[in-house]
DNA sequence: CTATATTTGCCAAATAATGTCAAGACAAAA
DNA sequence: TTTTGTCTTGACATTATTTGGCAAATATAG
């Protein structure tokens, strides 16, 4: 997953204890492992929060966020590209509803 | 949604009513109609079910499906095409995992 | 070795999803 | 107007999934 690696990353490079960030997001630093090893999904509070911490532009995160949640849905499938094309090209018509 | 329009202009195509395509689901009618009404979402097997009922391609019928998850993701999001993109971009990325 | 940090498995609580039933809306036919 | 069949909706129960914490296990330093 790329949301978890890019944390890692992110936390990596200041050197901060998982300790600190779990604790920030009050949350366990057990939980905090598992998001960071893509076990777990963030809450979008905490990918608001996490952005702040390691000051990094909250929309990049968020849409890495988005991103893992998408391929989700296709990860398995052989036709995953022309999906995501089909919803690129239907997304107006989508909004009307 | 996309799947839920297909479906019930499949149905209306071929004048059958809902009651018959539930049986065939093994659903009740108004869990069906929900689901043409986009309230509720089919399982992945009744899609199959569904594409022989009205004797369309699978794939196709499965890829509306899966768009409909996609945008159920990025429906009220600012940046939802450049997310669309960036799955795109990292899909090969992704697979390595 | 000791201390700290990270990871994992397992359980309980919270949340979301799925389906049914019962009642209501609607239209066509009698 | 009453009847019949279809479709729709809301409340509710059931089930599945997600989430977080605890405790134990495993690294990683110092």
């Amino acid at each position: 997953m790329l949301f978890a690696e890019k944390i890692k990353q992110l936390r990596d490079f200041r050197q901060m204890p998982q300790r600190q960030i779990a604790a920030a997001l009050e949350i366990d630093t057990a939980t905090y492992c598992k998001i960071e090893k893509g076990d777990r999904r963030a809450k979008r509070e905490q990918v608001f929060i996490l952005s702040e911490l390691f000051e990094c532009k909250h929309d990049e995160l968020l849409k890495i966020w988005l991103a893992d949640q998408i391929y989700d849905v296709v990860k398995n499938e052989k036709e995953a590209s022309e999906v995501l094309n089909l919803v690129q090209e239907n997304i107006v018509e989508y909004g009307k509803r």
